[in-house]
DNA sequence: TCGCACTAAATGTGATCACAACATATTGGA
DNA sequence: TCCAATATGTTGTGATCACATTTAGTGCGA
């Protein structure tokens, strides 16, 4: 045979050089490399119309291109990127009928997540809330973007996740996944200051177990945080 | 090169015998096989908690057990299938909370699309939509329940996909995979009989152009025939 | 007869390879 | 100088392999 193709298979799949790290978890690696593309997608470190490259992101990852192309069609399948009709893969360009219908369905849905979790907020989740907004207050006075991006969306799934959802959750998270690049170039664009605080009426509504002034809080918060960013940068992409 | 390994690699995309099928599409295989997948789940092919293994899929359908992973990945990102925590695929379980959270879900997105879809539809399009709906009356006669599901499909995707939605009708699509598999299994046991006809009154909606009594004859379809499939069974499952 | 250890088959996972299609760079000619 | 044709590198796709894990199956012993 004379091993003519070296193929060192480094089998299993956990690092062989880390074997105390993931003892084999299935499909540790994949969901390590997912949860790295879902995170770059939601704080905007993936461009809209940036090519996404196979090997790129498995050299960058450290894998093999094999868990990543698992990965890629499994956010493609979301819509968080798009599977051009020669294969090549690139995250979505916003336009403005995406944007409105994004809009749209969030406004449908996620008031009634935030309702269905009301029930299940307790006092201390609505401590962990307010910490969480007023960081996101700290990030807004040093204009720091990212940091209120990853705030911003852990208010909202921190609440969100209290509903206990199995079927609404994803499509929000869905929703979110194909909107966070957007936010990011949008946000670095026009800063994210004069933000109506629809947070604190959040917790206000929560306190007082008010559904309805929540779901009104959280429709607000979507519809003046996405009116800022569509009203002007959409028509001259 | 002498080359070492004759693997007969059968090389491409397409399959190298015929060369006049798809010539040499993108990822022509992989679409196949979701296709396949996709309807089987949506006529009930597949039951809920069936066990869904790669090489079988593969096998079965004539292809390497490749493109299989990619839709599987797919298909688990919108809930049509479940990947359990050993890595094992199988179709997705009916339950109480479940039902309820898609019934739930269908009732707040699917009366808007189809809202949206309103002003797109033609004349022709209802007269299309009432074709399909007298075939679907016949197949209430004849108690041919996938008949009935796949027209039933049908009858709502051709108007849905009116309104001309990138975002809400692929999750309306999510649900409906979500709940096609469970929906097959109560048919074959409760019979397709004694649905009232709300989609007369959607067509006679489309005609007058009421968008408010389009909305409701949705949504009251997807009640009744929902109310009536989650009555009886779920608590004996 | 029942329970348990052991063996064997099956399954998902990660890696690698060969190839066709595509994009880009390069070169040749007018 | 400019454009077309070619050459080169890149990318996604399908196939196959090796391996860890798990499930099913079998036989042995109490």
């Amino acid at each position: 045979m004379e091993n003519p193709t070296k193929p060192t298979p480094e089998a299993g799949p956990a690092s062989p050089d880390k074997p105390s790290d993931t003892p084999g978890q299935r499909g540790a690696t994949r969901a390590q490399v997912e949860q790295a593309i879902r995170t770059s997608l939601l704080t905007g470190r993936f461009i809209p119309g940036k090519a996404v490259t196979l090997r790129g992101l498995a050299s960058e990852l450290g894998v093999s291109p094999m868990p990543v192309r698992e990965v890629i069609q499994r956010l493609a399948a979301e819509h968080a990127l798009v599977i051009k009709p020669n294969g090549r893969v690139q995250v979505p360009e916003m336009s403005s009928e995406r944007f409105d219908e994004i809009l749209k369905a969030r406004l449908l849905l996620e008031p009634e997540v935030a309702a269905m979790a009301l029930p299940h907020l307790s006092a201390s989740d609505a401590a962990e809330l307010l910490d969480i907004d007023l960081e996101i207050d700290r990030c807004l006075e040093s204009g720091d973007a990212v940091g209120y991006m990853q705030l911003n969306h852990q208010f909202h799934f921190r609440m969100y996740q209290k509903s206990g959802s199995q079927i609404l959750l994803p499509l929000v998270e869905s929703l979110w996944l194909q909107f966070g690049p957007y936010m990011r170039m949008v946000y670095g664009r026009v800063g994210t200051a004069n933000l109506v605080d629809w947070h604190k009426q959040s917790l206000k509504a929560i306190e007082t177990r008010d559904a309805t002034a929540l779901r009104q809080a959280i429709a607000s918060d979507i519809s003046d945080g996405m009116g800022m960013l569509g009203r002007d940068c959409l028509p001259t992409l």
